[in-house]
DNA sequence: CGCAATTCGTTGATTACTGAACAAATCAAT
DNA sequence: ATTGATTTGTTCAGTAATCAACGAATTGCG
């Protein structure tokens, strides 16, 4: 990955972070690029340089959160469920304003779906879903099962407060995929 | 005040905040410049662009200080000591890093003398000394021990780790002004 | 509806910052 | 003292961000 002129990166991390900060204060649609631009102190300009308009910049956005779960996966390739999912939880604490925003308000459903898709997704990958415990089970049910019971999992804490721990999310939700799928 | 850049102020306000980190952490003369470039995610010829070497920038850190202190005693000169002082202290828990690091360690004695300046000349501009209480007391002895006094408790204050609120401080040290000096 | 006020998306000229390089100065440690 | 490594302060060409301005498109309200 070439490394970016620093100011890029500055800039986009601001502009980012100001999207999720409005988007947990008031609908996406009531959000101007002015707004934007006056939370990140950035001119309304540079955000255009980088962005097409909000919606590219929320898109963008969604598919680099996508993306580094997606890249948490590789990594997490050879744990357990219980692990594994740590992993996830903890990259879910640390973006708590993004998740809890895109997931507890009626914002954006796409992230929802964009969402799910993963999961099932690395499901897919990582789970040999005809062995055992699973014979005669169709694998689209099976995957559309367990994928929005940890769709629906991550949705629940965040909607709830995170009443639970990281840790202690993790393992649960880990123990009944493992039970299941492993 | 001609507004200045935007790219500017954030520029400073990083090299400042990193130079304050810093110095919470280690002496200041172990502090290279390419130390704070890299805690303030700032190219080191940017530091350059703005200060003339590390001493210059801690002194234009210092009195920008003091500087909003003396404005914040202009805004605050129809109070009492108590209310005034409660002005202060909220400064000061503002900018805790600073102040802790500045007073709390041995890193700048320079600052401490240069807070102690302050104080007193403030008091010569908004107290009578001469006048009630005090007729036959030397008017340089009494700035000298209370503003003495106030430095060292907001030192105190600092060293044992704020164990009273901002409130309860400018409470008690004003009310100990306003008794002598009002 | 019609009008005013925002917001949008783009432009151009200017400025600040970047990264890389350099010689000189300072530091460490034998 | 003599090395070798780091830090310093400066230069330069290139890039990103700035601000101000613009007409066009949207929005909101009387």
């Amino acid at each position: 990955m070439a490394k970016v002129d620093r100011r890029i990166a500055k800039s986009q991390v601001a502009i980012k972070n100001a999207v999720t900060e409005l988007m947990s204060e008031k609908s996406f649609d009531d959000i101007t690029i002015q707004d934007i631009a006056d939370r990140a102190d950035v001119n309304r300009g540079t955000i255009y340089l980088h962005y097409t308009d909000k919606y590219d910049l929320l898109d963008k956005m969604i598919e680099e959160h996508i993306e580094n779960l997606r890249e948490l996966c590789q990594s997490a390739s050879e744990m357990t469920f219980q692990e594994g999912n740590y992993v996830w939880y903890e990259y879910f604490e640390r973006n708590y304003l993004f998740f809890s925003t895109m997931l507890a308000s009626k914002g954006a459903p796409y992230f929802r779906s964009r969402f799910l898709d993963l999961v099932i997704q690395e499901f897919k990958a990582e789970v040999d879903i005809t062995v055992e415990k699973n014979n005669g089970l169709n694998e689209v049910v099976i995957l559309q099962f367990f994928g929005s019971a940890v769709v629906g999992s991550v949705e629940w804490w965040f909607k709830n407060g995170m009443p639970l721990s990281a840790r202690v999310m993790a393992e649960q939700t880990g123990a009944l995929l493992d039970r299941n799928l492993e």
